[in-house]
RNA sequence: GCCCUCAUCGUCUAGCGGCCCAGGACGCCGCCCUUUCAAGGCGGUAGCACGGGUUCGAAUCCCGUUGGGGGCACCA
């Protein structure tokens, strides 16, 4: 429960995702806090497409962040498909807002034109590093006309508006994770760019405003850029959300979780290999939160009803996909027949018959940790010929020349056997062993290896009838007749 | 370079002054189970970055050092 009861307003966060290309898994992280702290308050939740970057705008990108967040069962109140009070809900179509604001902050003296060209502003910046002092707008254009400015060098015909930031500008907030925060003094931050299109911090002020987000949960970037924000706020006498920094995800150099680095960044990619989304939400909720009772196995809801900023851990953590396989196995293990079968569709090889599908892939569903492993698992049942490995043989199966003959004595039996099917098969296996006196283990691996190449299979029965007797006493042959090499 | 921020096993974490010579999970190793591999069960491995304080008592509070991360864009 909330500590301050009674009056507070209601609760009302936002994700706010750029369509700048595949979704990012940051996205999802920052959703799921969003979401989950809204709805524990029975508050609202608001899906923002921050646009306002042309350059780096990719067609489509915006659809394929509401079909992942959508994937990961997650749903939002407010938002560009789903409209609500404060429509529109992309930052493209909110220009004029942006400017009325702009002019205003003009008006008052918060604010002023900048001719400066990209150029001047890159030697600036250098020249400040080469002097060890911090690096910042210099307000070359500050106080001056257009005219007066256009004498100077380093003069662009298009001017942008700048925040006339005081002097002493160190403003302090609470943050909901880490307490008292002091970002340092901002510079004279672009508010306008010259296309006419609102940088993030006079967008997202302006925006989280009018949309009334009362909870502003964003990643751990921010916080060197929220003086800024806050300082807007005051300009412009509107009521200051509360700030919750999360911490970032991170690449195993835990440098910021990347898709350059990190094939896990792109949250398609979770798809593509098959994870469930709920082992997604499950691993992305235990990056950094945890359960009160220290359980690691939990639902989203109970994100919801547990959730509490206290237990969420500053510190970010490294994508650790070993955990995830382990925890997507768990989801996978969970599943019933039907729904395994369903899940593990897309990821099947062709060619297999639905009776194949069910002898042999519902008992993958044990051994597998993500679906696009079953491919693999399966590659052996329409190959031409599996080739067995001497390690894998040494390990597992019998030596050489015991192998040889169970391999020989096997296919010979099995030749003969009419029908063709689980029982006969297995009492035929376990005749031969005895008979040669060999441990039935080693030679069922023996055996195993030579259908199907790898230590791995369903039940060695259901393996060779899924064959047919025919390739199944052909492979065990071959793999004889290989071992005399 | 300047600024902000963080610091418990390899990784994710519990811990919010005594219950901790630090607990759980993944991974790894071993054993059990076993028609294989898994799954499951049992056990093991491994950590409070360092140095000063404060305190009867510190993983927990303070300072510093070191290290990590982030920001310093007409990108978000």
């Amino acid at each position: 429960m909330v500590s301050t009861p009674g009056t507070e307003a209601p609760v009302r966060t936002r994700v706010a995702p750029s369509p700048t290309g595949d979704p990012h898994v940051g996205t999802a992280y920052a959703a799921l806090f969003n979401l989950a702290f809204a709805r524990k308050h029975g508050g609202q939740f608001i899906l923002r497409v921050e646009d306002t970057d042309r350059t780096r705008y990719v067609d489509g990108s915006e659809q394929q962040v509401f079909d992942t967040l959508r994937w990961l069962g997650f749903s939002w109140d407010q938002g560009p498909d789903v409209g609500g009070p404060a429509a529109p809900y992309r930052q493209s179509e909110r220009l004029p807002t942006y400017r009325v604001v702009a002019e205003r902050l003009l008006a008052e003296g918060r604010a002023y034109h900048c001719w400066c060209s990209a150029e001047r502003l890159t030697q600036m910046r250098e020249r400040q590093q080469q002097l060890k002092m911090p690096t910042g707008y210099d307000r070359t254009c500050y106080g001056k006309t257009r005219e007066e400015r256009a004498e100077l060098p380093g003069f662009s015909e298009v001017p942008v508006v700048r925040m006339l930031v005081p002097a002493e500008a160190r403003i302090s907030f609470t943050d909901l994770i880490r307490g008292e925060i002091t970002p340092p003094q901002p510079d004279d931050q672009v508010l306008l760019k010259a296309d006419g299109f609102p940088t993030y911090h006079l967008a997202v002020v302006v925006d989280d405003n009018a949309m009334g987000v009362t909870h502003v949960i964003r990643g751990e970037e921010w916080i060197s850029s929220t003086a800024k924000h806050l300082l807007l706020y005051r300009w412009l006498g509107w009521p200051e959300p509360q700030y919750a920094h999360m911490p970032l995800l991170r690449n195993v150099d835990r440098s910021k979780i990347s898709k350059r680095k990190n094939p896990a960044a792109r949250l398609k990619w979770f798809q593509e290999e098959g994870y469930l989304p709920e082992a997604l939400v499950n691993f992305l909720a235990l990056m950094g939160y945890s359960m009160p009772d220290g359980k690691e196995i939990f639902t989203f809801d109970e994100v919801v009803e547990t959730f509490d900023f206290a237990r969420i851990n500053p510190v970010g953590p490294v994508f650790d996909i070993d955990k995830l396989n382990w925890l997507n196995g768990h989801y996978l293990r969970s599943l019933d027949d039907d729904a395994f079968l369903r899940a593990a569709e897309p990821f099947l090889p062709g060619g297999l018959t639905a009776a194949d599908i069910r002898t042999l892939v519902v008992p993958l569903r044990e051994r597998t940790k993500k679906l696009s492993e079953l491919a693999e698992q399966l590659d052996w049942l329409a190959a031409d010929a599996v080739e067995v490995r001497p390690a894998d043989l040494a390990k597992h199966g019998l030596p050489a020349p015991d192998a040889r003959t169970a391999l020989e004595a096997f296919a010979k039996n099995l030749e003969e056997l009419d029908p063709f099917e689980g029982a006969q098969i297995t009492a035929t296996l376990d005749r031969v062993v005895a008979e040669l006196g060999l441990t039935r283990r080693r030679s069922f691996m023996t055996a195993r290896l030579a259908l199907v190449g790898k230590p791995v299979s369903p039940p060695l029965d259901d393996t060779m009838i899924a064959l047919g007797a025919q390739r199944t006493v052909h492979r065990l042959r071959q793999a004889a007749a290989a071992l005399e090499a």
